[in-house]
DNA sequence: TCTCATTCAGAATACGTATTCTTAACGACG
DNA sequence: CGTCGTTAAGAATACGTATTCTGAATGAGA
């Protein structure tokens, strides 16, 4: 059977509020007492039963993060990898915790947040790929839930949010492909309802004359197929994709077609994801510092728990680097 | 405030008692009262507090699973991203959730197990990367704490296991590069401590006359540096790598050296990554039917939680199959 | 010496649920 | 008409912890 307080305080002579006095490092208790107990719980090797501390201090001390992504394509993306690794790496040595769950289509995510958060499985949940009138952080608000968004919330100014500055980012992208020497650029854009597509579409707009846009969702296979069209419809010499996957589809499409990278066909992806290495000469790619952004939202979101400061509005915006490598460097050619 | 069983009882004038008989559809609660507590229930939306019933059921309903990589080299590897993924979704529609973290190194891991486990914070543990004399497995024994491990078990039938044919797995990629006409195969293989490893250079063996085996860590860039060792002391013209990503740091450098893929150099990864399409003409690798592992893992575990059969010992293999893509095709030039 | 403040630890309670124990009502059967 | 079995729901309890409430002991100050 579990050793508990109670066999603690049995076994050390003392009443099982003082076991959980010394737990808690209560100053009030006498220190011979203290060592005592310190010592039972020791060669006991207990250690309190967070179920039912999670109960008493209503807090499970885990973080929610609801991916929505198809099943079995989340491989596809180092995106999500570094994503959750980033969360959990964060956590490490905090008492905090992620509960992960991945949902396939919009419904079911809403409905995993739902159960998440009525039956307290979690204490605060971080929101990634917002939309532009995003569901989910209306129900989060109503609820008071703790969450921290990632992404844009400009016009949701109510919030915890930390974002990149993706009209920066994709400017910078289109203008390096201008500076080297690229006459007509294409941007290849992900899903149109989310804020990060418009905010890198806009940038991307601000930094051409003759835009040149085509939508798709995400993964290489789909980046492939719209890239297709673009070769055959516009023939455009560079291609800005969304990330560094669907940069991926966009040389495959150039490889079948025999274009050659960087000489016919610059390319730009974003996330600078192990994937830029991978490819022949490198991947330009934008660094979008998810890494520091994940951690400025934990930080953050266990702020909001601890402190209780649901209506507060904490917003950053994240710097990026462009991470020139052979996929847009025409000039050495 | 939260809604509880409470108030539900009192809005429908019965006991506290009654609400928790209906929620469990006790058919002992009379037709009439069930449907008032019911209709009660939806229209104050009440879901029950999974805190509370953690801590009366003994039970969080939570699977663990604890990686070991070093920090922010997660995404490096599609493996980790496809077994976290598959875990995932095999849970989805159940009651069941995941708990992930991830160590540095295996100090940490165990210390990370150790918590989990108890502080009573997962109900059971998934278990992968075994080693030959694997600490955790016998702490996990000795706390009758159930597990399921993925990976070899044949040296500890007290377990519930599923593992890849390894062996096979390797002999038939090295076959496959024999019967291609490769001359010189080297194997490239991971920590020496692993059974995965021991098992596939095994394999590796069996197929080749003279055996040339290199160990590096896995990643990317170790591969790289391995390969390039092997490269300037004994010349292979062919590579067998333990996974995809390894394979990639092969590739690399082959490309650094000039050497044609497959004309000059053959290669097979593990595991049918979506890196395997990012190479141009294709990398073959075998497909080792992660999910349905996972599947098979999370179907066992789930039973030994609930049917309290620790000390069980159900194993399985799983298939496997190569997939053949250009990085092999010799006989193509 | 008496009073009062202070310190420390035990007793009691609450967190929200599931379940066992108990009781009330009712029908059947002798 | 009384007894007993059966059914249904309320009362009570336990899960393991944190915390408030209470009381005993100690020491200081008058």
């Amino acid at each position: 059977m579990r050793v508990t307080q109670q066999d603690i305080a049995r076994i050390s002579e003392v009443s099982q509020a003082t076991v959980s006095r010394v737990l808690a490092g209560d100053v009030r208790v006498d220190g011979v007492i203290r060592d005592r107990v310190l010592a039972v719980m020791s060669t006991h090797n207990y250690r309190p039963d967070v179920r039912a501390r999670s109960l008493r201090q209503r807090k499970t001390h885990l973080i929610g993060l609801v991916l929505k992504r198809e099943v079995g394509s989340l491989q596809d993306d180092p995106f999500f990898a570094m994503l959750i690794a980033e969360v959990v790496d964060a956590l490490a040595g905090t008492p905090w915790h992620l509960c992960l769950d991945i949902a396939a289509d919009t419904a079911k995510q809403h409905s995993i947040y739902d159960e998440l958060l009525r039956t307290r499985r979690v204490d605060g949940l971080i929101l990634v790929e917002s939309e532009a009138s995003d569901e989910r952080i209306l129900r989060l608000q109503q609820d008071r839930f703790p969450f921290v968004l990632i992404g844009n919330a400009t016009e949701m100014p109510e919030l915890h949010a930390i974002d990149n500055d993706n009209f920066k980012a994709a400017e910078m992208a289109t203008r390096h492909l201008k500076d080297q020497g690229y006459q007509k650029i294409a941007f290849l854009a992900g899903p149109q309802n989310l804020t990060v597509t418009r905010d890198r579409e806009a940038g991307y707009r601000s930094a051409v004359d003759n835009p040149l846009v085509i939508y798709s969702d995400f993964g290489a296979h789909s980046a492939r197929e719209a890239a297709d069209q673009l070769f055959d419809l516009h023939q455009p010499d560079a291609i800005v994709a969304m990330d560094d996957t669907m940069a991926m589809g966009v040389i495959q499409a150039a490889r079948a077609r025999k274009l050659a990278i960087p000489h016919d066909l610059g390319v730009v992806g974003f996330n600078d994801t192990p994937l830029c290495d991978h490819v022949e000469g490198g991947l330009t790619s934008v660094n979008l510092q998810i890494g520091n952004m994940v951690q400025w939202a934990i930080r953050r979101l266990v702020d909001v728990i601890e402190e209780d400061d649901v209506f507060g509005s904490h917003q950053a915006i994240m710097g990026c680097e462009l991470m020139v490598r052979g996929s847009s460097i025409r000039s050495q050619r």
